[in-house]
DNA sequence: TCGTCGTTTTGAATCGGTTCAACACTACCG
DNA sequence: CGGTAGTGTTGAACCGATTCAAAACGACGA
């Protein structure tokens, strides 16, 4: 059975003294704290003598600065914090990775939290920064509302959108177009012949779904189509495999005549959990039913059916995101968009 | 072109006035600052007309309460630091899902950081969070060196170590029991009359690799084989797809009578390189070349080869160091063991 | 009108660091 | 021998919140 488990116990109370400090080191090494806090901060400007001391009794009370006290006096703190829809998302981890990647240059730590798409959640973590003092906030919003990033940014937090354009031009952003990968998508899927397609969709609240299907919607009536009859948004109940399995299972249910031959999936998690339930079903992929899906994770090139997949910049996202963060005094603001890309596969071509 | 990217300026300095203070808002509003104080924390004690004006204070000013100075007089902070071995690798991600899943519950909040298997970022990570006085810490260590973790527990905050059984009683810790997982994966592969194995493996200083490899090692020693004969460890650069497929080459480029007729992957990442690799060079899974991975992230039943894989309950594993991580006052400490399983597919059939 | 009791409000003390002007001490020069 | 410069050290003030004893206030009964 999975999740057996063995444990073991111990039995021993858990130490609790107070922590010491930088008063106590002070006495204990004989000095005035003036000193002590010279050896941590400008080590040269003490004699060698006095610092050993210093540093003995720093080992000998087990002594951690309290960063609170630190930053209240000294006012700065080198982290940043970063708020993302969904951790589970490798879309996200990669942003994350190259935000990351960038901000070690300057030795600074990042601290990252997924919002789940939930605006209370990202508002508590954006909070919760802003409150410790970060450097700055990278951001991608769960929600239209943005007020409360305006607010970090004009009460003097550096903040970046990440995956949403800028509605102001103060504020940086980082983004990617997602009307054009929409319908690039479905630009694709009508060259391809299909005429009934179905679209995955997440919900309206977020910026990137609503977009995706502007895009989608843009594409049929480019083609003189009628959006409404010839494109099924289905709205999925997660952004996850499960999400995909359900919402799969919706258009599947559908009468033959009206059962669409090709499903366009908000993200690269759904589609798997699409292509999952297809097989389960002996559905053929391509052949009856065509699949693309969004961000062209790792995996997507590997698949039983190779998934065709619209392309992000995932990494240059985030080192970008983290490039406009800190400017030099005075640059102004950028709203940075870059343009996704299709990669065509099996999962898609007859 | 990927990366392609247009870009906006707009021009206008950024606002840094000082941020308002509580003394601030106390004038603003016609109070003493412990009024101020007690709308803020303990609103029924304050009159709801006094506590209107200071709340239009409060927004006028746009107010936000300075943590440090909260915290460094108070004492207590409400959330949890988690540093991972790796951010873009499922298993840690689900994990780290797990957690916050639990952690939610007593309204925590989560910050999580990736370490990249460096000992000192875990290192500078932890003193971060501890510093900033965290309620508690979850740690995946990268090395054996977990004298700093065990350090931060002596100093009175609590510590889970996640994935790697503790070495002291005192510290409660969740781990999965690498040593099966590397003996299940291997037994199997004997099983399926495979007599050369290459494991790629990532670095002996991570637990989980030395420990999958011992358990690679015991299945050969228990079927009366030499393991030195039978198991070729090849070092990964990378515990990724790219480091996958530099190991795999690495294999094989060995003469025809000493290449492996299997693989062993040290996780899914990079059996998935190895998979990509293998079918570039036009080389048969399972029929020329065996593959095993460790994790069973979601993927792995999706792919081209539908791969097999060691599965460990990650998201329990999650939610059980969250749980673990604040007991009531004086439970004892428990080293968690999960059992692996293995989860067969085509990739290792013949 | 006065005393009592309960509710609100006040403001000084406090948390643990950093900062910096003042001080102590030594070395060197005229 | 007095003056000056340079190096190390000291310790009080300060950052911005919370806390809590004491004061202010209001309502009520005697």
């Amino acid at each position: 059975m999975e999740g057996m488990a063995t444990s073991t116990k111990a039995s021993s109370p858990p130490p609790s003294r107070r922590r010491a400090s930088i008063t106590d080191v002070a006495k204990a090494a004989g000095v005035a704290v003036g000193t002590v806090s010279n050896v941590l901060n400008k080590p040269d400007r003490v004699l060698p003598a006095t610092r050993e001391r210093v540093e003995a009794a720093i080992a000998e009370l087990n002594f951690v600065r309290n960063g609170s006290a630190r930053q209240l006096r000294a006012g700065t703190l080198t982290s940043v914090g970063v708020v993302v829809l969904d951790l589970s998302n490798p879309f996200f981890t990669d942003a994350a990775r190259g935000i990351q990647d960038r901000l070690e240059r300057d030795s600074f730590t990042l601290m990252v939290a997924g919002s789940d798409e939930d605006l209370d959640r990202e508002r508590r973590y954006l909070r919760l920064y802003e409150e410790h003092g970060v450097q700055g906030v990278i951001v991608s919003p769960a929600t239209d509302d943005i007020d409360h990033v305006l607010a970090i940014h004009e009460r003097g937090t550096s903040a970046v959108l990440l995956d949403r354009p800028s509605p102001v031009p103060e504020v940086s952003s980082v983004a990617v177009d997602d009307v054009a990968g929409g319908r690039l998508a479905v630009e694709h899927l009508l060259a391809q012949g299909h005429e009934r397609i179905a679209f995955l969709n997440g919900p309206h609240t977020i910026r990137q779904c609503r977009d995706r299907m502007a895009g989608a919607a843009m594409a049929l009536a480019d083609s003189g189509r009628d959006p409404g009859a010839a494109l099924l948004e289905i709205t999925v109940p997660a952004l996850s495999p499960d999400g995909g399995e359900a919402g799969i299972r919706e258009a599947l249910e559908l009468a033959p005549d009206r059962r669409p031959t090709a499903v366009f999936c908000v993200n690269d998690l759904v589609a798997l959990g699409v292509l999952r339930t297809l097989r389960r079903e002996g559905i053929q992929v391509p052949e009856e039913m065509a699949v693309v899906g969004y961000d062209d994770v790792t995996f997507a090139a590997e698949l039983a059916t190779p998934l065709t997949s619209v392309r992000q910049p995932t990494v240059e996202l985030g080192t970008r995101a983290a490039d406009l963060l800190f400017r030099p005094e005075g640059a102004a603001p950028e709203q940075v968009m870059f343009e996704p890309q299709l990669v065509v596969r099996e999962s898609s071509t007859r």
